[in-house]
DNA sequence: GGCATATATTTGTCTTGACAAATATATTTC
DNA sequence: GAAATATATTTGTCAAGACAAATATATGCC
């Protein structure tokens, strides 16, 4: 492209984009997907092939032990049919299991298999952890903190006054 | 759901889910769909309807003045077939117009109508204002832009580093 | 017990966005 | 200036997630 508004990248800012600083909406997003992506691609290099969705949950599946479906699609914050058809595939893949709950017979009990806990441990775990020291590398100790604790406070007035 | 596995909800963490914080990545994903739903609200409220993303792209489009799709695509992080896709709907609402490019055929020049400008004054950033003043009224100005500071400091490590 | 209501899972349908292919036009290279 | 290459837009296709309907089973109330 070429004239017309040639506003366009005018001395490019630090984020590739012209004029103005990114809203905050925007660097959430941003943020966001390039953990994802970096956490995917680093899973994929050790030859882990989970989307991010998936390695929540398995992360979850691990973490809170069996499990019903709906609890574990609460805890990860995914819909009910999405998960049911993410359990699917993580089931296809060997990486967990479902078997019928014992006292209510319309629930599952959703369990990481042998090769779940492998995964987790051995690559998943470590993928993230890997990207997420990467990440907040450039932040100290109290500044990690206080992002959370700013994220925290954000959400949770988000959710009570609108 | 009921046993099993009662390490349901202990005693409630303030954000209604158990045991551990959020971690980082959740806590994005959760500060942002919020944001998005109570701007989405907020705008439905008033009698606009737009979804987040045609939201932004109203925005630029007033901000930078009439650019080409794939700008306008660039600008609002989206992928251009995505884009086509949007203009066809913003379109038809009346909020903008395509019209072909001065210098390059290939090309077109995308443009609020006055329908479009209107919305966007009198409506739509009036909405993300107050979310956004909502959001962040439990923050100072100095925490404020700390939050700002921060998550860019973290989207430029991820983006070099990984 | 029997009925109304609530919940767990699955399935169908819709919308969105990514990616790739198709088409039209520009730009560069020789 | 013709061929090769690059870019803008559109369209097709796919996977993901939201929402609603269907089914099976639980729970509460009489």
């Amino acid at each position: 492209m070429r004239g017309m508004n040639d506003i366009t990248h005018p001395a490019n800012s630090p984020l590739g984009r012209p004029g103005d600083a990114p809203t905050l909406g925007m660097l959430l997003a941003m943020v966001r997907s390039e953990m994802v992506r970096a956490i995917e691609a680093e899973m994929s290099n050790q030859g882990l092939d989970l989307s991010f969705t998936q390695y929540l949950i398995i992360k979850k599946a691990q973490q809170l032990g069996a499990m019903s479906a709906t609890e574990l699609a609460r805890a990860v914050e995914l819909d009910g049919g999405a998960m049911t058809r993410q359990l699917d595939q993580l089931e296809r893949k060997g990486l967990l299991r479902r078997s019928p709950h014992a006292q209510d017979r319309r629930a599952l009990r959703i369990e990481l298999t042998e090769a779940g806990h492998t995964a987790w441990q051995n690559t998943a775990s470590v993928c993230s952890q890997r990207v997420m020291n990467a990440a907040q590398a450039s932040l100290s100790r109290t500044e990690q903190s206080q992002l959370h604790d700013y994220l925290e406070r954000v959400l949770y007035t988000l959710r009570d006054k609108t």
